[in-house]
DNA sequence: GCTATTTCTTATCATGTGTCAATGGTGCCT
DNA sequence: AGGCACCATTGACACATGATAAGAAATAGC
């Protein structure tokens, strides 16, 4: 059960035998069928979660009742509001499996007391944050500047395997467009070869 | 000089006299004058920098030959492409002082030092970098589902102060529309009032 | 103070994307 | 197998925003 984490971890910091059964005990495994939710929208994010297996999205629901896909949570990847977590304020957002998953929990306080214990663990987020961000602001400039098309295409050459797991609409909704403009895009990118 | 970054590390971890006057040993002060740039596209990014003084912007230009504004850089941010700083790939990005600005500079070899000697370090840029992730995230999201206008009045509404420094241009950039299209705006704004 | 840039606004027209509605698939379930 | 969700596609139309061009306003430099 925890030896996708186990490895993840041991790609960036080093971690002792024994420090990594203490880390064990400061989460709880979770199974989630299809369509279950990890978070609702209103509730405040109790907790961050490490997905051993299965897909998971981040979305919101605006005044028009349309979904926007912050983002999918794939195996190996962690999954929260950090926002709500870290604050306690109810969430803006849901999580939600799109596949069957097992995922780790880990609740605030354990979270603290991690760094507290084993202080490498800061080095460990400071380092997956980083990539976040970095992925966040390249996604953030495609927004603003790659019309539809661009960034469909980009997205499909970045996750090709990904992708295939994924309903257009979702991926629709992740690049920030209906599914309409998302099924011409597709005919036209079809037309041309 | 070192005051306000002194300032802000300690409204995050605790440091002594000590590890500070270390601290300040690894940076270079910089200044630049208006419209100088910290970075240019192709570059590497060799420093982070800690904004004294002054406003920077980080920005693209596609291949139409339009910009566009990731971040700016206010007094106590950070400032770098923190791909290429990470990796010493040239840059994407160009970043410019929109006015002087007086910057404290660090390299990646004096960074790693910093951590390696000060291990706090690790904490406070997690945290910052949590928080700019949480930031990029909402930018993202609102990138993907509001209209220019409702861009527009958020941004106003959550940086009045700030916003009056920067050129309409900048702002409109900033938002990922023309500036064509923010004046319409500013202009339906006023006359609903 | 006066030109010379730069910035901002306005008008017209073009276009990409959204909206709405209808149709056709595809797989799931007792 | 039939019925039922869910999903993808397509067409007609609407609308927000972009593109281009021109002029007005503001700012900087001498």
């Amino acid at each position: 059960m925890y030896e996708l984490l186990h490895q993840r971890i041991s790609e960036i910091i080093t971690v002792t035998d024994e420090e990594f059964e203490f880390c064990k005990t400061l989460f709880q495994p979770k199974k989630l069928r299809k369509k279950q939710f990890l978070l609702h929208e209103g509730d405040e994010c109790r907790y961050t979660a490490f997905v051993e297996k299965g897909i998971l999205r981040t979305f919101s629901i605006d005044e028009k009742g349309n979904e926007h896909i912050l983002q999918f949570a794939m195996e190996g990847w962690w999954v929260a509001d950090l926002y709500s977590f870290l604050t306690n304020e109810p969430s803006t957002y849901n999580i939600e499996a799109l596949e069957e998953c097992e995922l780790l929990l880990i609740t605030k306080p354990s979270w603290d007391l991690l760094f507290e214990k084993i202080p490498a663990f800061e080095k460990y987020f400071r380092i997956i944050l980083q990539n976040s961000l970095i992925a966040t602001q390249r996604r953030l400039m495609g927004s603003l500047s790659e019309s539809a098309e661009e960034k469909y295409e980009k997205l499909v050459a970045a996750y090709p395997t990904h992708l295939q797991k994924l309903p257009q609409h979702m991926i629709a909704s992740y690049l920030g467009i209906t599914r309409e403009t998302l099924s011409r895009i597709r005919r036209n990118i079809a037309m041309r070869k």
